[in-house]
DNA sequence: GCCAACGTTGGC
DNA sequence: GCCAACGTTGGC
């Protein structure tokens, strides 16, 4: 059972790594995915302990800000049925969930904010699930492409 | 099952 | 605010 890496899109001025860093044990759902790829990731793949790039999209700059890790599997994301939640879907019930979502814990905010314009002008990241599929607010990203945007956050620990 | 119209995402 | 790239919807 080895552990898998993703990147999750979130538009911080609906939510911020910051404020899931706020969270009581920096842990929140990630509801409110709409769309089925991402969905089957969450509800399939996506499994406790794996690893998350947190990235901010429609932000000053783009790009990824911080870590966090999968704490609970995927599940019905309840927000489906409440219409007075952001993002209802009448067609989603308790009894016929088409939605799902994990639980997520933050962990480390990057020293610097790794921008999508540094992300594209690396070569070893051109494969990378966020160039190949654009508009996908949960990506399956590799150990290697985890590992390059790390350090390219962390400059000091770079250096030692 | 095709495909046009429409809606959404998200970079710029 | 614009618009390209897609995903979804619905008529046929």
């Amino acid at each position: 059972m080895s552990k898998h890496y993703w990147l999750f899109k979130s538009e911080p001025t609906a939510y911020s790594f910051a404020d899931l860093m706020d969270e009581p044990k920096q842990t929140a759902e990630w509801d409110g995915v709409r769309n089925y790829q991402a969905r089957n990731f969450l509800r399939d793949e996506i499994k406790e302990g794996d690893y998350v790039l947190f990235y901010h999209s429609n932000a000053k700059p783009t790009g990824v800000v911080g870590t966090a890790v999968v704490v609970r599997n995927g599940y019905p994301d309840h927000t489906a049925w409440d219409p007075n939640s952001e993002h209802p879907d009448p067609k989603s019930s308790p009894e016929k969930p088409i939605w799902y979502m994990v639980d997520i814990r933050g962990q480390v905010e990057l020293e610097k904010t790794v921008t999508l314009a540094e992300m594209r002008s690396t070569p070893s990241l051109e494969n990378c699930s966020i160039f190949t599929r654009p508009r996908l607010s949960v990506h399956p990203i590799t150990y290697e492409e985890w590992d390059i945007i790390l350090k390219m956050g962390s400059p000091l620990f770079k250096t030692i």
